[in-house]
DNA sequence: GCATATTTTAACCGTCTGGTTAAACTTTTC
DNA sequence: GAAAAGTTTAACCAGACGGTTAAAATATGC
């Protein structure tokens, strides 16, 4: 029987981390053969094709990303609070793959197929919780007026893209690496600071 | 000599409806000689490479975009309506040709040197002059303290993010297609109220 | 109409790539 | 210790792909 599924493990890391940077039109079966340190024999052994590889790796990378996630909305807290939690658990994420967003992003538009069998967004967005809670905070006027859409992708958006666009950003502040990275772990508290300020009236 | 530049454009423009899709590890040679409607010969007696082609076209999209927004800060207007026009011709980019902001950071993100050789970025993002124009505006108190880089960045982000994560979004808010592009257009106002909202103190 | 430039046709080349195969070797399981 | 599962080696295959070539055909400029 299997030794212990350290090889299929090593596979699909290997698989990830190639993935992740390259995509799936860019990354060689090769190429993760040897960053797992198998040969392709054995890496078409455990996984068949190309293909499977990589909707396994992908599936596996956004399960992670959607757990991540789920239920910080739906917590038993103020929605201030919610909103802090989420920003705070996003950035975690990229701060550990910096690679996840655009990678995700990617895929996804060449391949919408590949969201399809998640099903359980609402539990990730929970999109008719939040409106009733938004709009409770408008009739109370404390915020301004907001659709559901606008607050997530604002905050979302608020989140990723500077993790999306690095290299373009990079590029018109003129930062070098570090000084990037370093201005990206700041940003946990101005996008909160910001994103209320865009909510309250 | 030449009959005139139709080939050569016709050429560019079938290149980038391909690249724009498929990026450059994605895209076929011959796909593009199709696209164009010629041969795979003329394509290669015009654009030697396949590199040369995509830095060709790369270029071309990168400098579009660029030209539209450059000197919009720069004007001599109020910031308000400085920030009024930016989004205004941002979005109106991407509802053009709303592959833009996915294909340029993929690219980019993959092969970083492809934005070596604009080196005007200054020009687009004028970060000293905006560095005044807030501080001055922070004086007054008017706006909240926020640094430049976060300015840009959460202006830019709130443009652009729900582009790049069409296919996220639409799913987490289960919005047909035509559902979603008709979102997008509603954006702008919506994304202005926010920023400045957030601006002010 | 002649020279030049453009375009097509179609075959071809070398390399890369995903994937397979078979035989041998090693480890695990019981 | 034998059967089964895991792993390596190394060669191989078919098709895709970027790119080339040469010759013929077509258009263009003057």
């Amino acid at each position: 029987m299997a030794k212990d599924t350290s090889t299929e493990q090593k596979i699909a890391e290997a698989a990830e981390r190639v993935f992740l940077v390259k995509g799936i039109a860019g990354a060689r079966m090769q190429e993760i053969a040897d960053a797992a340190g198998i040969n392709k024999a054995l890496l078409h052994y455990y996984f068949r094709s190309k293909e499977k590889l990589f909707d396994y790796v992908f599936q596996r990378v956004f399960q992670e990303f959607v757990d991540t996630l789920r239920e910080v909305f739906s917590e038993n807290e103020p929605i201030e609070n919610q909103i802090r939690a989420f920003i705070a658990r996003y950035l975690r994420i990229f701060e550990e793959k910096p690679d996840i967003p655009l990678f995700i992003q990617t895929e996804l538009y060449r391949n919408p197929k590949l969201i399809e069998q998640f099903t359980f967004m609402e539990s990730v967005f929970p999109v008719n919780a939040l409106r009733e809670v938004i709009r409770a905070k408008i009739e109370q006027g404390e915020w301004r007026h907001i659709r559901v859409a606008d607050f997530l992708v604002n905050l979302i958006g608020l989140c990723v893209y500077p993790y999306l666009a690095k290299p373009l950003l990079q590029r018109a502040f003129q930062m070098p690496e570090d000084a990037y990275d370093n201005y990206l772990k700041q940003r946990e508290d101005a996008v909160y600071e910001f994103f209320m300020s865009g909510l309250r009236v």
